[in-house]
DNA sequence: CTGAAAGCGCTTACAG
DNA sequence: CTGAAAGCGCTTACAG
């Protein structure tokens, strides 16, 4: 590898010179800049990072921390979405991106431990659990982070409108005839399962229709397998709904199985609505009905924060909703002639 | 944040000693080393990677590179699977992802100039055109590295048996009465897109068929897009295929779409073959007959060859064939009464 | 078994 | 406008 030493050494100049030009600083002579550049680049030389991140303890590098229980990691069909945009933004402003987990080696670190051992200018924090008391330090820490789904008044947090999206969401099935409405939700650890489950109550008191609390079934996690498990629990009652409101497209998917496992139909026999608009959706018989979050913008928006904090300090935290909105597609169906 | 100096100094011991006894050196003696652990641990120290990779010019640290022309990166139905495979293997031995791209900052590079920048130890190539000149310079370099579905006899590649898939989705349609086969290609700058046209054609010829030209249609990309735009081709012959073989899954499913909007059914009318067995596959409706790979497998063993290869620069390039398996759905059907 | 010193490749006051 | 020197936090010969 050439270095720095080599430049200096080639182009006659000190390494502070060189150094100076590389960074484009203002006070070298455009004549010396010139020259320097040029040799560097014909030298091929570029800064080692890690030289460069142990005198300016920055490292150009984001860490991305992503809590789930599903364990399924990058193929999580909503945030790996977010990740991308949020990739392609940092790689703009240089900032490379690195994995943390809970791990140094083969200890057993926390990820605050781990964001530190590796530098990190800062975090993202994806599909965390409120209640993660790991997260908690994070969030508490100096170390700059934007925490998605959650939130937080001490730092950056970003989340869609979930309560906006289930009034989207019963107003359609409410237009449709529909007054009998279930909700799966996923509540375990989940600040949008909850934000969702309340904001379904909402939504039906806006109406004026009566919860009933069989109509609530709590399917824990957001997986395809708790929204079949909880749409069979709603089969089994005395009066099944006509519509079911599922706090995330894998569960409205799920729940979809079941019935037609059940040998009914969605949306003959029950109307389904998801959450996310993952691209599955779309794909799926019945097309899914669904409110879609922007998880593209998600990630982005993510990016914007993180490093405005990093950058400027003295920066207040955010909170960002993001908009949602109504998809619809086949899963749901007019009930009212 | 506390350093090897605050430890030394509390303990009484130098740094060297100190260094020694965190890297669970055999020279030190089992009381000092327990004494240096126990004020290390209680003072929340742990190394700096940035400090010592500089010196130890290793920075267990694997890049991952992803190259598409879809341009949706980690969104990838198929490779990000792949990559979740490969950082949980890597996690294991203590080395943490980063992304490299084409650039540093805003200044374009090549892969291999931010790979030496981040000071990786070794570099994935996911999803590369087996004719880009970045990824073939990568390859010839001195950097360990495992490259995914190319052939190379300089560097470590792994690969799906290909050509083995292509007969057994064969086998399955011949046995089920097809005669008239056709497949959609996606040959361009894609190695396993060349393979698997290969593979038709022995499958093909095994059988006695003889090859159609016509029945061979390019799709181009391995996207929805181009198995639809295909299909749509394959539709308007004179004597319309009765089955198809797509070169993947998206394009399998791209291609059903082209049956249902022409009117027709898969499989009533047309039988339809995919290729990775995506996550999609089982959920869409007809359940996608197709050849599995197994992407997670190829993730792991991509890091063992890597973390091989970085710890033994002896070792020599391994060329692993992962094996495939028909998956049978829905979207083929028996034609023989 | 332990320590002083050099060095990894940069950037940044400080001085001129 | 330019350079000599210190320092970032480690590891590793080298010496004892």
């Amino acid at each position: 590898m050439v270095t720095i030493y080599d430049v200096a050494k080639k182009t006659g100049f000190s390494i502070t010179t060189v150094s100076r030009a590389l960074n484009n600083y203002p006070d070298v002579s455009e004549k010396t800049k010139k020259l320097i550049l040029e040799v560097a680049d014909k030298m091929g030389y570029f800064p080692n990072s890690i030289a460069r991140s142990l005198t300016m303890k920055k490292t150009f590098t984001l860490g991305v921390i992503f809590v789930e229980d599903l364990g399924i990691g990058m193929k999580h069909p909503f945030f790996s979405v977010v990740i991308e945009g949020f990739k392609q933004r940092a790689e703009k402003f240089g900032f490379d991106l690195v994995f943390i987990n809970r791990f140094i080696g083969e200890d057993r670190k926390s990820y605050i431990d781990h964001a530190y051992y590796r530098g990190v200018d800062g975090v993202i924090v994806v599909c965390s659990h409120y209640d993660d008391p790991e997260v908690k330090k994070l969030i508490e820490s100096p170390l700059p982070s934007v925490v998605l789904d959650v939130h937080s008044d001490q730092t950056n947090v970003i989340y869609s409108n979930n309560i906006y999206g289930c009034e989207l969401a019963i107003d359609h099935l409410y237009s449709l005839g529909h007054q009998k409405i279930a909700h799966i939700a996923a509540t375990d650890g989940s600040f949008t399962g909850k934000e969702r489950l309340k904001g379904f109550g909402l939504a039906l008191d806006k109406y004026g229709l009566t919860i009933d609390d069989s109509y609530i079934v709590n399917g824990g996690l957001f997986s395809y397998e708790s929204g079949y498990n909880a749409m069979n629990r709603l089969l089994k009652l005395d009066d099944v709904p006509t519509a079911v409101f599922a706090s995330s497209d894998t569960m409205a998917i799920g729940a979809i199985k079941a019935i037609k496992d059940a040998g009914l139909s969605a949306p003959d026999d029950i109307s389904v609505v998801g959450f996310d608009d993952i691209e599955l959706a779309q794909h799926i018989t019945p097309g899914l009905t669904t409110i879609r979050q922007n998880a593209e913008l998600m990630g982005r928006k993510a990016a914007d924060l993180l490093i405005n904090q990093i950058n400027d300090e003295d920066e207040d935290f955010s909170t960002i909703l993001l908009p949602v909105e109504l998809i619809i597609r086949d899963s749901t169906k007019d009930i009212t002639n």
